[in-house]
DNA sequence: ATAACTATCGAAAACGTTTTCGAAATCACC
DNA sequence: GGTGATTTCGAAAACGTTTTCGATAGTTAT
């Protein structure tokens, strides 16, 4: 059961490894029954190159790696899935990793992959990274490099993201258009970029439609979890009786907001109507069905390798490479919550 | 912007690359004092050994392979999760594809990985996978091999399993004890091993309290959707209006169900009663909350890959070894569907 | 017949590491 | 001062591939 190498194949066939490889990658300078041969006799033997050989001596490994915060998430794993479809569909494998929020471990696991010698590093940023300067390090090491959703915008590197801005200005209008005047807003944490742009957009939103912005009608999440969604709701309810409407960075957490409502019997959307963000698959499950601002996510996935692929094929012949960011249409999906 | 290598220190110190890679190593032949220069210029230049090179010499890469059928999904999202932690414990690192439920793609990830010479694989069928060349192949090559819910029987590899039968029986058996007379089942596929083994636990808990088996009752699904879930829903109120209990094959597809009851004002624990399986996170924020059957999906990727892990380092040793099965427990989860 | 090509092959270096084995120098001991 | 042990080092081979650069033989043109 050994493994196949050039060197048998040339030593069976009574010609130099040279050959043997030059007639696999299909130079021209060499005959074309010796090439028949090599193949036939390849073929025959299962011959598969060796990669690690390989990797060395191309100095690339076909592999990229991707950190993000949290595996068991239906937006990022959707982006995750379209990642690997994209990167397969290129040749390329995909290492996980997952930061579980942590700066630390997110440090640990880029030095990680880069002693593994990834060919290229996609990454949603934890929650309080921001320019630390194991991020720079992949930037000033030339390493492609792309951002996701978590980005920091202080990184010159490319990115795919949404207008978060734009997005949540739009499901605040939402709500307003359905009647409501005062609109509470569960935010992410203070540190990510796409938290502190859905509360510009909520903001925005407010003073475009002459309601004013009451900052004790913002409650930021610590932990984004289904658990924070209830805590909020009954604060929300118990500080401010008059709340008809609420924006929640994510659906679950709007989740946990509209559980904690159906315990205490209290009517959505009639007394106060709900959008939140991403659409998660159990938003159409739960009753009443979610309002929500739909991500392309398996698309931001596909993007982002895409992008990563452009910098590893610019950087491979030399060429001057400058980051580009996308930016991927939401819209807004009108449910039950918001009726 | 150059690479560092064994070779840069060892001339900058004016010795051998030989010692440098010695002192690195912690061997005992070279002098403190040498050692502690090799160690301090190393630590000053930020070397990191080119792993490239360490994996073509010591024939292994510290990556491990892993294929699944679906990664948007509750259950394999904390079975990859399990995996990755315990892998990166161990310094390993994973790549993550996906079969998409087609065995042909199965059958090239396979090849992808074994070509990338992964030190061990881990896998969770598709459907229609059973014994194919392509996994028999990977126990031939004595690549290490753990396969986690949805096994061949047939592939002689360490497996990390539940009892599905048995767990099945329990939830049948609560719907029973609940006072359900006429139950009928949403099955999975027909080919895959836990579908195969959770019908056996419902047909052998029906005999087991005198409730006469009926064939017209078992549904099998084709994509365990939530679509299917309605569709059978509906399908099974319309043939038996008498049915009082369903047990599902998993709750994405319970959670179907329910909704189509909810629609159609079907009283749900009252007229029928429903029971899923995997305790998908849903299943607790939907009305009526779920009844499942709990599944140690993170522990059970934590198991497989120290199962993978014991062959890796037997194979690395010579030492002969046997496969082994590890069987997780699974416990009921009593909720509002079937009060 | 000579010169100039063309076609076909292979030696050798290179990628960067690890490990074996022997050499040299130092030390201890009688 | 001679023997044997110990300490410290490095040359060299090996892992398997890719690619450069000649070399050789055969072919064509003059």
């Amino acid at each position: 059961m050994k493994e196949i190498t050039l060197k048998q194949i040339a030593e069976t066939l009574g010609i130099s490894v040279t050959t043997v490889s030059k007639a696999l990658k299909g130079y021209t300078d060499v005959n074309e029954k010796t090439r028949q041969s090599v193949l036939d006799l390849a073929a025959n033997l299962n011959y598969t190159p060796n990669s690690f050989a390989v990797n060395l001596r191309t100095k690339e490994s076909k592999t990229i790696g991707l950190i993000i915060p949290e595996l068991v998430h239906h937006f990022f794993s959707n982006v995750i899935k379209g990642i690997i479809e994209e990167a397969e569909k290129n040749g390329y494998l995909v290492i996980i990793l997952q930061s579980n929020e942590s700066l630390e471990l997110e440090k640990k696991q880029i030095e990680l992959l880069i002693n593994k010698r990834v060919d290229g590093i996609i990454i949603s940023l934890s929650n309080d990274a921001n320019n630390e300067i194991y991020l720079q390090q992949i930037i000033q090491r030339e390493i492609p490099f792309v951002q996701f959703d978590k980005i920091s915008k202080l990184l010159p590197s490319s990115k795919v993201i949404i207008n978060d801005q734009k997005a949540a200005y739009q499901a605040v209008k939402h709500l307003i258009d359905k009647g409501c005047k005062k609109i509470a807003h569960i935010r992410g944490p203070i540190n990510p970029q796409n938290a502190i742009d859905r509360f510009l957009g909520y903001k925005k939103a407010l003073e475009d439609h002459n309601i004013p912005y009451d900052s004790s009608l913002v409650y930021p999440c610590k932990n984004v979890t289904f658990e924070e969604g209830k805590q909020f709701a009954e604060k929300i309810i118990n500080e401010h009786q008059d709340v008809d409407g609420i924006f929640v960075i994510t659906d679950l957490v709007a989740v946990g907001v509209l559980a904690y409502f159906n315990e205490q019997q209290i009517k959505v959307p009639e007394q106060i109507k709900i959008i939140g963000f991403s659409n998660w698959f159990m938003s159409q499950v739960i009753t009443p069905k979610l309002s929500t601002v739909d991500q392309p996510s398996f698309e931001m996935g596909e993007q982002a390798f895409k992008l990563l692929l452009e910098e590893m094929q610019a950087r491979k012949e030399f060429l001057p490479f400058t980051p580009r960011t996308i930016e991927l249409e939401t819209s807004v999906i009108e449910r039950e919550s918001s009726f």
